[in-house]
DNA sequence: GAGAGTTTTGACAGAGTGTCAATAACTGGA
DNA sequence: TCCAGTTATTGACACTCTGTCAAAACTCTC
């Protein structure tokens, strides 16, 4: 029967979120790299087999976790849209979001990061890179909606190019940024700076990089 | 005697050398994930467990590819500082040699950025990683130099912040339009974004966060 | 309860890592 | 030239992890 299809369906989809709530349980105590399939399907109470139906291989399960970064984040973005009047105090705020995010869920940063290190050989990637191209477009959608506002509403300039293209820089600068601050923080210190201040001069950079040259607000936290 | 223990130093210097030659040789035909230390014992026709007498695990030998990246930007970023007059000049210009690096070597760079996300579990990283924090550094003292000329010729603003700050964040911004640049070349042509024209916009971008508000030239290609 | 389809598993082969005792190569002195 | 002593190099081993497969266990239908 059709409902018996549709049960079925759905527990596998559910067998696929427990394990990848396993794998990010699990590799919240020793990192990705030390992340073995073994623990994985010792945490999820399985055999480590039946990982391997529902993902191709280790890196497959690893991008999962990154769309669910990604997904993560899209949310943020989008309370972040709602909760700030202009464009620009939006995309301020995605970034803070974007900081918080990193250190709430360093797994979850650490899987996303290595999601934008992968090169995809062939021309269409398969399984949960897929994926997460998709969900990183539906990130970026939201920050170009800000970007857009931000450029109606003048607390952007109008010239500051095209918004897909400001779009994806931003997120590199973002991304750079905290990925620096996440795994270099106590070589920083070393140097006498701190993450957040790290983080506040990035964050004091690029808004001058979107503003208007003539509006002037000094007065930014 | 001296002599000979001198000639041993630098012969051991030298076959460190060949291995991380064997080893850059080897990475370039399938990338650093699939690069097994057999593969590279055989291109340096060493028996593969010499290259545990010269480095303590494959990771140190890939921090070792990142330290080569490191010493070879402070050469082109200094080449950069004395070949444009402003400082502001002298930090697009390193922009565009990270580019230009990270096209050229793709495997060096490869390397840089496992350095930059890995994080020192330890206070005090050991072996190549050690090096690679302190080329780090070399690197940046380039930049602030460039900062600093930059603020007294007035090409930079004057409360730009600290330059180390500055500079760490640029390295931070650039970075990660480069990595994004690097991996997702095929998935941004999706999107009709060009590799090259993401520069342009990161490099305008960085270039505004860093110029006075008055001061504006348009006219940068 | 037999049969068809699906999920789950134990066991296997293969690849790669890092270590160590043993061997080879070199050096300086008798 | 031969002999220790030191250093460089290696083959072989133990171990871990991966990914696969045929078989077992389970579920549904009749």
């Amino acid at each position: 029967m059709n409902l018996v299809a549709d049960r079925r369906i759905e527990e596998k989809e559910r067998r696929r979120t427990e394990i990848i709530d396993a794998a990010e349980s699990a590799s919240r105590q020793v990192g990705l790299d030390a992340l073995t399939m073994d623990e994985v399907a010792r945490t999820a109470r399985l055999s480590r087999a039946l990982l391997y139906v529902y993902f191709k291989d280790k890196s497959d399960l690893v991008f999962a976790l990154a769309d669910r970064a990604l997904a993560a984040l899209q949310g943020r973005f989008s309370d972040c849209a709602k909760s700030q009047a202009t464009g620009l105090d939006q995309i301020r705020e995605m970034g803070r979001a974007y900081l918080s995010f990193s250190q709430e869920c360093p797994t979850l940063f650490e899987a996303l990061a290595r999601f934008e290190l992968h090169s995809p050989a062939v021309e269409h990637a398969t399984g949960a890179e897929a994926a997460c191209v998709q969900s990183g477009d539906s990130v970026h959608q939201v920050m170009i909606a800000a970007i857009d506002a931000g450029v109606r509403d003048g607390s952007i300039r109008a010239d500051v190019g095209p918004p897909m293209l400001v779009s994806i820089t931003l997120w590199g600068f973002m991304h750079g940024v905290i990925q620096l601050a996440a795994t270099k923080t106590n070589v920083l210190a070393h140097d006498g700076v701190a993450a957040q201040s790290l983080f506040e001069q990035a964050l004091a950079m690029a808004t001058r990089s979107l503003v208007a040259p003539e509006k002037n607000e000094s007065n930014n936290e």
